[in-house]
DNA sequence: AGGTGCTGTGGGAGCGCTCCCACAAGTGAT
DNA sequence: ATCACTTGTGGGAGCGCTCCCACAGCACCT
């Protein structure tokens, strides 16, 4: 409104130009100084940082990001609509850990929904432009394109479980085959015999690694492995009451599970008391990814815990070491990195 | 790596001007063209969607941004931690409605947090560097320094429950008041003549609004207000159950209790078993908020819902109407617009 | 025939930065 | 004194767009 001048100017933003007047030096001077070179003199640095306080300089980040062919964001690409990312207590505890580790960085977050079949276009247009300097990816299923999309547009990317042991993105993890090692384990200290297994949705990874720790656990520490004790679920709750009244059909003498998830763990209950059976005196019951729904449960559920929190945290390392890199790890041929972190069996009254 | 010319040349993505030596036409053109104006012949439209497709031709969002001085983003601004943002299904419902109305548009929707005063500081760096064109404010307290932050920075902002009557910013909510009548109305109409009111935090607007309604309804149909029956709450469990308390203790007599809020109803069902009322046969309660907590409490709680999607939804439609206006509301100098959203009542047994 | 509009088009100027080359001034070895 | 480097600095050249002015071509009026 105070504006008079040649065509808005004054009304506007400093820029760079205006600091450097300011300050009485040059345009690459005070750019040095924002972008923290270290070949500024002390004095030159605290002139240019007084003109940029008194004119309230802010860098405009478009012009950086064309000049500078970088965008200072990366995006945390959630493949799954929006209801189960609330639903789900791993991608609070993933986001705050994200969050928390980019909060001393200039890095933006984007929190980016590929649930629908329109969202996942937006999305490879998105990425098309170049718009994030890097991704995040969570809960990829095994036959998704997104990764490969991500390798060809080489464009950096972490992702949070492998897809399979072949994974060629940078990936974290938690160790899901020494998780269920440590449940069935546990299971077995506590004399049980008979532990089944209802896995998660087999098409994705981790759940064959906690198969796999399931079964090598009986295998090299108990009586064995018994196909008729393990049964498919999906990690959702109707799976697994489905999966649990197959198992006791079939081996009603079961006196252990090992659920692929908590959620999982929830629907296996619902059937055991159904069937009459007491938790744990008839039947020992152990879930995966301790959630609120562990702690809540009556009885309150053995889980292994996930350090989902730290997981992001080592997802933005690695990947903003991708993005000073500026290029993926695949593309620089050196070994992929696969970071995996340690589980933690939580013991409560179910087991 | 394959990369060997003038300086990187060729390996990039293609450009405008590419796009337009390809089609045998102008950069203005293309630019036209991919702008989507009206004064574009269709043969030379069709030309340039050729070259566009052949070249895979993406617009590069930081030049667009520099030139036209806009970004295609707005940004859902949360004042509240994380944790409250995945706690309450209103900010998922609202996120639902705000993403559903963004997917048609070429805009791009960021989640802000703003919960420590270190993400604060953050956000008002963010505002002030112009990275998003529009702002949308959900669950602001009536002290929060942003709206006027927004104002100044001439910033578009919709804000989803205004401060207070007297609010600048544009805004949508539901009507608070209209839903507390219908509450009132509806515990008389079931021969509640007692009819006591817990309220929300008084100094959010709706708050009070929900108690205006409660008075109103009271004054108008029923038996008039009797301030013994009104109590502050906090909107929380635990403020429902002290302010419960405190009302059985002052008014024993009390047949019925509207709770500004579903937690704190829940809170209040908590200490009327304490106290041995039963619900609904003693004492009818009523919430707001039409959340799952309703609908899986013991019996399962009457309550206002409000259109939480739709709110999501028409808060973008004034949002991006600001936008394409280039200023703020309230520097037009117009009328404010204050879109208010109709209640429902949903009823269930425990009233 | 000359105006007076349109419509469609080309391209210059400029958005505010970063990158990098050029160069002055200082430092120390020869 | 000379050379070779290092350190700090200024400013040109661009990044890839949008905006807008200029202008050609054409229709339709006087």
């Amino acid at each position: 409104m105070a504006t008079h001048g040649t065509r808005g100017r004054g009304g506007g933003r400093p820029t760079l130009e205006e600091v450097a007047a300011r300050a009485g030096v040059g345009r690459g001077t005070v750019s040095r100084v924002i972008n923290g070179s270290p070949r500024v003199s002390d004095a030159t640095r605290a002139a240019v940082e007084a003109a940029v306080t008194e004119l309230g300089y802010v860098p405009n980040t478009a012009a950086r990001a064309l000049a500078a062919n970088r965008t200072d964001a990366v995006a945390l690409v959630v493949p799954e609509p929006e209801t189960r990312f609330f639903a789900e207590p791993y991608f609070s505890d993933m986001l705050r850990g994200v969050g928390a580790e980019l909060s001393d960085t200039e890095m933006q977050l984007l929190l980016i929904f590929a649930g629908s079949d329109k969202e996942r276009r937006r999305l490879a247009q998105y990425l098309a432009a170049h718009r994030v300097d890097g991704v995040l990816l969570v809960s990829v299923h095994a036959d998704d394109p997104l990764p490969d999309l991500l390798a060809q547009l080489e464009i950096p990317a972490v992702i949070s479980g492998p897809r399979s042991a072949a994974e060629t993105l940078t990936s974290v993890d938690s160790d899901n085959y020494g998780g269920a090692r440590s449940a069935v384990e546990h299971l077995l200290s506590r004399g049980r015999s008979r532990v089944a297994h209802i896995t998660g949705r087999l098409d994705v990874y981790g759940a064959q690694r906690r198969a796999d720790g399931y079964r090598d656990a009986l295998r090299d520490l108990g009586p064995g492995v018994d196909p008729g004790l393990i049964e498919a679920g999906d990690f959702t709750e109707e799976g697994g009451t489905r999966a649990m009244r197959a198992l006791l059909e079939r081996r009603p003498d079961l006196d252990a599970v090992f659920a692929a998830s908590d959620v999982t763990a929830a629907g296996a209950r619902h059937a055991l008391r159904g069937a009459g059976r007491r938790i744990p005196d008839d039947v020992a019951l152990v879930g995966y990814d301790d959630s609120a729904i562990a702690r809540h449960m009556d009885p309150p559920l053995t889980s292994v815990r996930q350090p989902i929190e730290e997981m992001g945290r080592r997802m933005i390392d690695l990947l903003l070491a991708e993005v000073a890199d500026r290029r993926p790890a695949a593309s620089r041929g050196l070994e992929r990195t696969q970071a995996v972190l340690a589980t933690e069996l939580v013991t409560r009254a179910s087991s």
